[in-house]
DNA sequence: ACGATCCTGGACAGTCTTGTCCAGAGAAAA
DNA sequence: TTTTCTCTGGACAAGACTGTCCAGGATCGT
């Protein structure tokens, strides 16, 4: 075996690129399209041949940064990890003066794609469904999540029980929507949080909270 | 060309099946599989071949009943229309004494697999992220089912702009819940039913309509 | 200038999938 | 029984994708 015709070299087929020669790419190169594609096609759109037609690169150079696909398909999900999960941690411990604020705050993240990629979180909780390791990891996230949002709730002085009701409401509702990717403006969409408030504290919205979380919706979606 | 060995008959392979002859399929059968397929392992996973060998016959009689793997991907978009929006509806309309009868009624679609397939419902939706006109039948959906639970909450004298929002974060909520896939035992749910009608009635839950709901849960649970 | 190293392009091999074709088994009709 | 129709099995062809190998261009250090 072994044999082979001989490559055609770039000297030789002046087509491809006048004089640019060896296009330079990065391991992170090939992770950001890759988060891309696992984004907009799922998991199984990430393909190597695919990365790297975007990046304008050989695919088999891919294999100079990764071992395998697979090991890029792990680093996909180290990458998610890092990203997603501490921005909301953090916003529910922001110090609040009432529960609408608390609420607000916690809204803030699902309205910011910088604090939270919430298009990233889907596409990894939809490969989880075909993966166990993913699951496993997903599953820790979202138990991290419901209790720091529950702790939120416990701090406004709501019983433990109902604290817990509420956190689920409340994130699961967040989470209802996006999984739905209702087609609304935001506009519409920061108007009806007052009747959120209404909905799942039981008490009276505070109109300051409710006006600072539309006034920063509003101000993300001017970008 | 047309040159090609002679096909192995079964009299001459006797290790096939003793003497059951052909296996005979209808299109049922194989649609039936594509949608498990589909719920399991998503769009990608339903594949002529895997659903041949999981009936136990050759990939090439499935031409026989459909033209195409996109024309069995089109039957499995009329089935899943045919099966899960008219319950929602249906429960939605049921007659209610209060609030927290309608909100159980609804409760009840999403614990009955035989009412609302909620993991087939999740397999559309997350086909419908990469097919466009799949998208276009789902948003028709869920405006339909928001539009019944919407209408549901101002037969019990909310506002037109409070029946919305709590039409909104109760769907969400439950979508949120199915999308999650959280894994918590029936009974924890069932449980937690209480603190949910708190939440977003904005009433005194009725505790009577509470306990028929438990049943029922439990009971589709033993099956 | 020149050698060592980094990185890429293209060929190759292997697997998986869809779709086509046709011989012929089985069952139903004549 | 014989004929006809329905349905299935296996071969074939083509395309997509992964992973491997290696020649050699590009670049950096000396």
């Amino acid at each position: 075996m072994a044999r082979r015709a001989a490559p055609v070299l770039h000297r030789d087929n002046p087509e491809k690129e006048p004089l640019s020669g060896h296009v330079k790419v990065t391991p992170e190169d090939w992770l950001n399209v890759a988060r891309d594609l696992l984004v907009s096609e799922g998991v199984a759109g990430v393909k190597v041949l695919a990365i790297g037609e975007r990046l304008g690169v050989s695919r088999s150079s891919f294999y100079w940064y990764f071992k395998s696909r697979k090991h890029l398909l792990e680093a996909l999900l180290d990458d998610w990890e890092a990203r997603n999960t501490a921005p909301i941690l953090d916003h529910c411990d922001l110090p609040a003066a009432n529960i609408s604020w608390a609420v607000c705050n916690f809204f803030r993240c699902f309205v910011d794609p910088d604090l939270f990629d919430a298009s990233l979180d889907f596409a990894v909780r939809e490969w989880s469904r075909r993966d166990g390791k993913v699951r496993n990891r997903i599953d820790a996230a979202d138990a991290q999540r419901l209790a720091a949002v529950t702790a939120m709730f416990e701090r406004h002085d709501y019983s433990a029980y109902e604290a817990e009701a509420r956190a689920r409401i409340l994130y699961f509702m967040q989470c209802g929507y996006h999984a739905l990717e209702v087609r609304e403006p935001m506009q519409a969409r920061t108007a009806r949080l007052e009747g959120y408030l209404l909905g799942f504290t039981g008490a009276e919205p505070d109109q300051q909270a409710v006006a600072a979380a539309r006034a920063f919706a509003e101000q993300k979606m001017d970008r």
